[in-house]
DNA sequence: ATCCAAATTGAAAGCGCTTTCAATTTGTCA
DNA sequence: TGACAAATTGAAAGCGCTTTCAATTTGGAT
């Protein structure tokens, strides 16, 4: 198998040294002669070494691989986390080993440990919690992998539960757009997002009814239609909101869960002789990369995922077990529209 | 570390019997008789039992690990890809470890052997061949990790290097799209594609200049330009392209290397006061998820990406070492129009 | 020169598995 | 019933590393 298959022995012995001493200086461990440490590093270099790291994470050392798991990748905005991640890891010589959530989590986080097989220094979990699947399952999950290795919890997270993470405040970021829209002077907000069965949805809604409440507009039950993560459920999510109204109640904006609802959900109006943003603003989430590029461009929140990713990595790295929120901002393009 | 160890040992006194025979029903060996099988099972399936990897690897075994190299995912084409390639994986139990090139092809993939240290069962390779790196070069390569694990070549593959192999017929599909193109009565057509210094871009030129032989329209160097793959380097391409030719010689029709590219192409003919498709059509590559939602809505080739992991993966695992190409087909959407 | 602590090195065990190879059991045919 | 091949099992080595723990060397201090 291992074709460049040069092991510690090759080294000891090129150098005229133990294994011992030649795993010390590839740990960098303190305690070895400077001389020593030359001679060792010098053959290292000359036949190319390379540790294995099954080996090193059978023998129960550091394997330099870090893990990340993601519920999807064709959604670019995971994607983007994934690259801040990797570059992250890379700068700190680590390897990253991605696993989309569909590999694992058909049985939901209870499913995790499973995966915690290969020996990994650390992993981070960007898991969705569903109510059903409750806090005390989670838990107990997460107990669990914190046996084995240390993990930081990214995007949504359940604050009741002590682990390094790096959240965002759902709340706030929807409360702060239904303001932008309010701000607007738009009156009647609808928003398309996810069913409330998610710790993340819910959170959404809370700030959804927060930045009515703050602008004195009454919550209405059918301003609010559950979607999922497509565009063609955006599409069809606008249909519904819209079949349901009298023209006159229609919403002169909406909020979408993310951009790509947002995608799916523009195309829509425009099957109603809408036009956008003149009848109908739409504000997204994510900034995707080819939302500058719709027509109108699309106004959205940037969650700044590579940074994310970035971030994730580090804390996982440094050990420490802060808690923290993820930055954000709002974008303004041209899909938003006064509204008098 | 290993929070749920349980070993092979446990597994072994817990039906028994000696860990060479849990060993032979775990590896699904058939000369173990049907009681003691059975009882060894019982006792995996008591104890929640999952073989170590790590171990595996370095006794020789297989891991149960595949890999693939892909170039990024922020494109989605690639996370398409991916997302085939897991799911083509998990259906047959095995893991899939992404690299994602940016990973270990700064140096191109001479870096490669150095990554193939996991112990994997096989990898993907989706690989670019500029022609600076040399097929010699390149060959070399993939020598040496044929040496140390099977492998299959996807995306571009150099014709001449006998590997296993699902590749994309550029040069083919090039033509195809020039001749859709000729078909709606355009002869003044474009080609934004990448720098000819890679195998793949070399193809495609051929193609474009076949198809337009084939029409008996005169290739015109200065309505070919060199771009590189994101929607950014696609608008200032159109720029590069209709600032240097009087308006009378802007072309009718412009071929994409990719949807990124024709994203961005779209916006900046805007900026021209082009109307689309009515001043220029427009055909992209990738049919990436948000083309049809674009305005207008992207004529573009699909290359069957999520299909393509899959198979990739079939392939890989069925040990034979076929060439094939891809399937693709071209989408008809509303970028193109005939031209009188 | 002598002695002891500190610094440096190495021997050996063990991580969880696969894989010869040998030992034991079973079954079959005479 | 005995003998021999086939089927079934197990002992032990080894994969490449880390990690005690003990042995050796070094360097001051006396």
């Amino acid at each position: 198998m291992s074709s460049g298959g040069n092991t510690i022995y090759d080294i000891a012995s090129a150098a005229g040294v133990s294994i011992t001493t030649v795993s010390r200086v590839l740990r960098g461990e303190p305690n070895v002669a400077q001389r020593t440490r030359t001679k060792v590093e010098n053959a290292i270099e000359q036949l190319q070494y390379q540790p294995n790291a099954a080996a090193r994470g059978m023998a129960g050392g550091k394997t330099g691989t870090l893990g990340i798991v993601l519920p999807q990748l064709l959604n670019p905005h995971y994607a983007m986390i994934y690259t801040g991640a990797v570059s992250a890891a890379i700068e700190s010589g680590q390897n990253l080993q991605l696993f989309s959530r569909h590999d694992i989590l058909g049985k939901g986080a209870s499913a995790l440990p499973a995966l915690m097989n290969p020996h990994l220094d650390g992993i981070v979990l960007y898991l969705e919690y569903p109510q059903r699947e409750g806090l005390e399952q989670l838990e107990k999950t997460l107990n669990e992998i914190h046996r084995s290795m240390p993990f930081v919890l990214i995007g949504t997270v359940a604050p009741e539960l002590p682990y390094p993470a790096i959240s965002y405040n759902m709340a706030a970021i929807m409360k702060s757009t239904v303001s932008y829209l309010t701000g607007l002077g738009h009156r009647r907000i609808a928003f398309i997002g996810g069913a409330a069965d998610s710790t993340n949805e819910l959170r959404r809604d809370i700030g959804y009814q927060q930045g009515l409440r703050e602008a004195g507009i009454i919550y209405r039950d059918d301003y609010r239609i559950p979607c999922s993560d497509t565009l063609e459920a955006g599409s069809s999510a606008l249909r519904q909101l819209l079949d349901h109204l009298p023209r006159s109640e229609w919403p002169s904006a909406v909020i979408a869960l993310n951009d790509l609802v947002a995608t799916g959900l523009m195309a829509s109006a425009r099957t109603y002789g809408l036009r956008l943003p003149d009848d109908l603003s739409v504000i997204g989430c994510d900034n995707l990369f080819y939302a500058p590029y719709l027509t109108p461009s699309l106004t959205t929140i940037d969650l700044h995922q590579q940074q994310l990713g970035i971030n994730a990595i580090r804390l996982l790295l440094s050990g420490d077990s802060r808690r923290e929120n993820a930055a954000w901002h709002l974008i303004e393009r041209n899909s938003c529209r006064p509204y008098f």
